[in-house]
Order: C-alpha cells, then structure tokens, then sequence
DNA sequence: TGATAAGCGAGACGGTACGTCTCGTCTTCCG
DNA sequence: CGGAAGACGAGACGTACCGTCTCGCTTATCA
C-alpha cells in the first residue's frame, strides 16, 4: 500500500528530487504561489508558466522538483487542505462517520472541491500525478477516517474484521461518483442517506 | 433526472444540431472514426484532427455536430459498449448483483476501461460534454443495473422503498474511486468483497 | 486591349452567365447588398455569405452568376462609382489633367480609395475576377482621362501620336504605386507635383 | 521617410523581437524555407504551416518573431532579391535609367515579378506586413534608382531639385499599375516607351 | 579568499492540438 | 425546375500550454 505519513521534504522517495536550503525556499514559494492559483481559477490556471512567474522560480526548476504541473498542484493542494474538517466527535461512532460524510460531500460541492476533482481527473492522464495526490491529498483523508473507524472498532461498534480501506471507498466512492459524472447534486439530505445505508452494510452489528 | 433513453437523431435535444440525411452519413462515419481511434489509443488519440482525417468529415462540420471532441468521443464510447455486458440470470438477485460488480470490475480494468476513466475525466473540464457521457455511456449501465434491481424488488430480496440511484452509486462509486486514484488493483476478490458489504447494508433483508 | 465599354446585361462576353428577367432581379439584389457590405467594411466585409445574407440570394446561385466574390465585388464597386468624379473643365487642359489627378489622389486617400486598393490587391490573386474589375470600375476611368486627352489633342496642346493608354499610367501609376506601399502619404501637393512633371514629359509641346 | 538601410539583427525597431544567437539561426532557417517556397509555388504556398515544417521552426515562434506570414515573406523575398539586378552603367545616365526601367519590367513580367505583385498586394490587407515590405524590399530597390540618378545629377544631366522619389514613383509607377491590373503586357518596347515619355518630363534639359 | 561547480531565473524553443474562419461546391426542399 | 437555405470539405489561421533547452548570474563549497 501507498505511504500515508507525510513525508518531509527530501524523504518522500521517488516524489522529491533536490535537496537543502534553496531548496526549501523554491518548495515553499512554488506551493505558495500555486495555492493561490488554485484558490483563483482552479486547476486550468496553474499552468506552469503561472507559476512560474507568480513564484519566481523558473519553470525548469519546477521540473527539477516536480515531474508535471499536476503533481506540483496536487502536493499544494493537500497542503492547503491539511489543517481543513477537524474530526467530528459526538461520542457515538456512527453519527461521526454520517457527520464525515456529510462534511465531505459539502466540500465536493464547495470550489476547492471542484479543484479536487479536477486534480483527481487530471491524474488520469498523468501517471507521474497520482502519487502526488494520493500522498499528499488522499493519505490525509484517509487517515481520518481510519481515526474514526479505529474508534468504532475500540467501542465494538464495528468489527476489526473489516478492512478500513473498503469503509473508506463504499462510504466515499459514492460521493465522488456523483461528484465527476453530475449526475446529481451533492445535498446534505443525499449524504446522509448514503451514509446510512452504507453503514448499514459495514456496523451491522450496531442495529 | 437526465433522461436515460436512448435519443434518436435530432430527437436529443441540446446534445445535437443539424438533422436530415446528409446528417446521418456525418454522424456514423465520425463515429466509427472515433471508436477505432478510442481502441487504437484511447481518449489522447482521438482528437478532432484525427477524427477528421480518418472520417472523412471536416473539423469544421464536427464542431457544428458537438460541442467538443470530448462530445464526440463519449457518444463514440457509449455507441461502441452498448452491445458489451449482457446481463447475468443466475435465479438469484444478490449473486446477479455480485456478479454485475464484478464484470463491471473487470471491465475497469480493462483497456476500455481506461478509456472509461478518461472520459469521465475530460468531463470534469469540459461541462458540455458530460451530458453527452451521460446519455450515451452511463444510462446504458445504470438501466441495466436498475433491471436487476428490479427483479430482486419483484421477488422480494429488497424493498422497494430503497432509491436504485442510490444501489448504483453505493455499488459501482467505490470501482470508479479505486479506478481513478489508483491506490488499489481491481482484482475479482476484491470486487466481491465490496459486493458482499454494500449489498449487505442494501439488502439487508435477505440475510 | 480589354473593351471599355459598358456591358449590357448578357452581353459582356465572358463576364456574366444567365440571362432574363429573373437574373436582373438577382444582379440588382446582389450589386445592392454587396456596394452597403463595401462602404460598411471594405472588401473583408463582402464575406461571400455576408452577400447572400443580406441580398437574399443563395451562394449557389451568387456563384451561378460570378467566378468569385472579387468578382462580384469588382462590379459592385464600379457600378457605385460610376456617378462619382465629374470630369473637371477649365477650359485648359492642362489644368485639367493636373485636376483629375488631384482628385483622383483624393479619392485613393478616402474610404472608398481603401477599397479601391482591395479590390486591385485582391485581383493578383483572383485572375477571374480581373476582368471584372478592369470592364466595371477602370474601364469608366479610362474613358475619363481619354477624353480629357482628347481635348488637349484637339486643342493643339498635346501630340495625336501619344497613346492615351500611356498616358493614363504615367499619370497614375505613381499615385496607385504610393497608394499601395504606403510609403508616402496623398496630398493634394504632391498629387500636383507629380501631375506637372509627368505632363512636362507628356504636353512638352505646350512648353 | 522609413529608413533604407538593411537594419541588422536586433537594430530594425519594430520589425523584430527576440534576440541572440538562437535567435540568428530561426532567422535563417526560416527566410531560407520562406524563399523555396515562394520560388516553388508564390505567396500562396509560403503558409505558415508549410515554413514551420520545412524550416524546423514551430509556428509560435514564428509569430514571436514576425507579425504574419506576409512579413515573413516579405523579408525572405527581399533577402532573395538583394544580388539581383546589378546597375546598369553605359555611360550615359538616361541610357542606365531607360535600362533600369526596362529590366523592371521584365522583372515583373517574371515568376518573382508575379511574387513581388502578391506581396504588394498582401500588404495591402496587412497593415503589420508593409513595413517588412518597405524595409527588406523596396528599399533596395529605391536605392538602387537614387544612385543612377545621383549620377545624373553629378553629370549635369537632372536637376538636383527634383526629388528622387518622384522620380521612383513616375518611372516604376506606371509598370506596377500595368503589372497589377494586367491590362496590358509588359514587353520591353512598352518599357522604353514609358521610361522616354516620362524622362522627357523628369530630364528635360538633356533634350 | 578565490576558484569551481552546481543551482537557478529568464525565457526562447519545438511540438501538438485547439477552435475558428472563409471559400466554393453540393444537397435538399420549397414555390 | 430555378432558386433559397445552408450543410459540407478543404485547409490556413493564430493561440495556448506543455516540457526541454540554452544562457548567464548567483550561491555554496572546496582548494
């Protein structure tokens, strides 16, 4: 399975290329300067060239760091979205995962969701992309959930079992479905509907 | 809800323009041209050029046909899978449900599944090809869904008060997460294993 | 040498197809809406769709007509100035020519001398329309200049051995050459210049 | 006036924008594929696409450095026409002129004459491409002409108070009209006929 | 401290597809 | 059956962004 510690800079394998002290400043004005980017006109307006000429690094240096652009915006995307959605705690494990749900579907609606599932299209077509969003986006999501999971399975409200993985893509998996193709809108009312039938399939031993 | 019939020429609303039968010939020969460029390289192969030059149709005329190329190619795709995937008949409604996921599954996996998850990534850029991507390609797959629904709705296995919309993305939304990020293969095992949790919250009344 | 006299309708040779009642109406529509196209934007105003649009005359039939939308344009042109520049008569025919290429000079510096140059630019590359232009706008010039030349040769004042065609070009040749290359500007002083030397080489004899 | 000295790489103003050693190679990758072009097939077939391929160099940076393909053209042709035409010297000032005049003409009259009329007349519907025109062509040219009658002048044969452009203008003026037009032919009999008229005007104290 | 090499900014460059435009032909159907 | 309407093929246009490259300047490390 792919990492989902957040690696410091120089010790993400195969994801970082140079290292020391310039380094880190071209790190952090890039992110910057493509944050804001992002935050502006979504995906198609960090184009390198933008950035490039927003950050002050030059668009070869970018390439020294960073395989494509898409992996570029990916790695400040999960960066801009670190310290974003505190865990719900309401004292019962299932009304925290509909609770998670419910804030993640709010987020696909929201422009910087848009920016996610233009990211997660974007890696699509561009293989080098992906581990960057599944590092540096996904892992932290993830981890979030496996919080809550972890939670219900220590108050034996679900089983240990069950992979967390599979929780985390049939509590998800629908949201972002809907989400990509548009085919319907992305309501509190439809979340929660979701939410419970799933976890109907996965804490049936909560009914 | 979008419409899930399959719309005859010039009855399709906004997703087509000129109609007659200087049309038809336009329309079929595009289409063809695509499908062969869609397998031969998929969606990156298939650009208006191309599609042009081995149709034998003007970039012009096509553009007065679609909105974009990302248009022509998910009609294209939905034309080309409409045959593929008959439907299992196994006498019982959860093994006929485990068994679409899994065909489903393997289809992902496939080189036209690959196809299938660049166009649902082109649609994220491109709004105006994504009612084409849903009309053509993704009503096909959740009608034949809805039948299978609706048989074990007939026989009792599940109640009628359960939203197939909802069967489709709980079912189906998890494949098309794992297909995109790519943070998991899509093994048979796999495909079962997420059957059997989703349709235990959905059918609960069959255990 | 090219005919300077004004074609009937059906009896210009070459230049015009059809005949009857019906292919007057045509003309007259046609000639209409492309002289408004030309004083409204020039030559890259009378777009071949533009004329039909406006005259209510299909292209097919527009092309049933004329070799080429330069070719329309070229008549069109000449028909609209036909009326225009009135020979000047001072009673002294020098005076006279020295005028004709003032105002000529004039008319090269206005909106309708732009279209003017389009059209013989557009000629270089349209031999069919060519013609058209020569028989409907410069053949009316000619004539003009002709008998102002003849004046002056019945009154003495030049040579009956100078071929008037020679004249013509000495005369505005420059003006056309300027015209073209834009290296200078038109001014009456210089229209006036020119016009005194070249007539110092043409009516030596008036010295 | 516009200048009529051959600007050098980076000192013509206006018409150039990189510059630098790489910047000297498109230059003569391009001007050189421009010049088989247009010897092969005219202005017609010195499109952008066509020189991007046979040069190497891609269309954008083509645009980086010309305003349109009429500029390109323009500059390659005046590149290609510069050892052309050596002065005439016989001795006699009127001779060298009326040969000027006459090997114009057949200059014209010749597959670069047809080049040098579509350029003329490209210009006219690009505004941007004139001054390439000018600049890299004419004024080679005009040069050319100033010298013969600077020598004039030296001899006592012309006056020092006509201007020289005029003299350009009145002697060429009346080949381009004929060359544009096409109304007559241009023989060398034409050309000693004009070039005699308008000397008598311009050199009349020779006679 | 000065040399040497690497890192870097600036931006030119080739490549490739885009979507648009106009021409002149061809088809369809109406009066 | 002539003509209006307009679809169509052809092909050039000029633009955008990608990712690579070349060029000097700057910075960091080692002689």
């Amino acid at each position: 399975m792919w990492s989902t510690k957040e690696p410091g800079a120089g010790g993400d394998g195969i994801l970082s290329h140079p290292t020391g002290p310039r380094s880190d400043r071209i790190h952090a004005q890039v992110l910057a300067a493509t944050q804001e980017l992002l935050d502006e006109g979504g995906l198609p307006a960090a184009t390198v060239d933008a950035i490039a000429q927003r950050s002050g690094v030059s668009k070869a240096t970018i390439y020294k760091h960073w395989p494509s652009r898409t992996a570029v915006a990916a790695k400040a995307f999960g960066h801009m979205m670190a310290e974003e959605l505190p865990l719900p705690d309401t004292g019962n494990s299932r009304d925290d995962l509909t609770e998670q749900v419910r804030r993640v579907s709010t987020f696909y609606a929201s422009p910087r969701g848009e920016v996610f599932a233009q990211l997660l299209a974007a890696c699509v077509d561009d293989p080098a992309a992906a581990p960057y969003f599944r590092v540096y986006f996904l892992a932290g999501r993830r981890e979030a959930v496996t919080t809550l999971w972890q939670r219900a399975v220590d108050r034996g409200d679900a089983s240990p079992d069950t992979d967390v993985d599979d929780v985390i893509d049939i509590l998800f998996g629908p949201l972002i479905f809907r989400r990509l193709t548009g085919h319907y809108d992305l309501t509190d009312e439809h979340a929660e509907k979701l939410a419970r039938t799933a976890l109907d399939g996965l804490m049936r031993s909560t009914v």
